[in-house]
DNA sequence: CCCTGATACTTTGTTGAACAAGGTAAACAG
DNA sequence: CTGTTTACCTTGTTCAACAAAGTATCAGGG
């Protein structure tokens, strides 16, 4: 399997950075909305998002910054940098080339 | 992500479930037909799918059996078990979930 | 006032899928 | 008899994702 090397943090990476291309979004909101969004079938843990936003933040993909809100705890919103919008558009050309791919494997069979 | 924990076996087992599964195939020729349906996308290497195939049948899901056909050296053809039936099945239905939970994630945005 | 549960972020250690890079060997074309 | 293609196999490495645990803030109930 190919598609860049990097598949996985591929297809966590491509969810955030559609995520934050919305607009700014924290971490804990992250897991939720993909959550939400996907009907319940895309569980991101912590313990896989929470390094992975680190890690891009240090790539120059997102940029953090800490707020406090009127209420509850201070909470880090990213947002996208220029790369990162960059990142985001090649990363769905990518998963839609994958979509693709595996169409033309499984797609043509019954149910 | 979960979707299984393997997704990663999760999407070179789908692939590979599925070619089996419209008739014996092996090793070689699965490397050639993935690549040529996926129109140059899915490059899998030797090194990964070769142990897999050995994994899998340890699991019981394939069943091997070398042939020499009339020319060319000894191939080992590969046939779904009723396990590895039930198992295609249910992991293209995980790929559809998985494309479907992208979609809400990503679809709904421009190009 | 404590206690629970939700929110929100973080870290450490482990696992194992995929890969890189090598090897073996048979058939065949030049 | 040499190089290329076919065909299979293996070892060692990497690093994404996970499990599991921790810290801290706030809201609501008893």
């Amino acid at each position: 399997m190919n598609f860049d090397r990097e598949f996985l943090t591929g297809s966590l990476g491509t969810v955030i950075l559609a995520l934050v291309g919305e607009r700014p979004m924290y971490g804990y909101e992250m897991l939720q909305e993909s959550q939400r969004r996907s009907g319940n079938r895309l569980l991101m843990k912590e313990g896989t998002l929470y390094p992975a936003l680190h890690q891009m933040e240090r790539a120059g993909l997102l940029a953090g910054e800490w707020r406090r809100g009127e209420s509850g705890r201070a909470r880090k919103y990213y947002r996208l940098t220029p790369k990162g919008r960059r990142q985001a558009q090649s990363k769905r050309r990518q998963w839609q080339a994958i979509a693709a791919a595996m169409r033309g494997i499984l797609g043509d069979q019954h149910g």
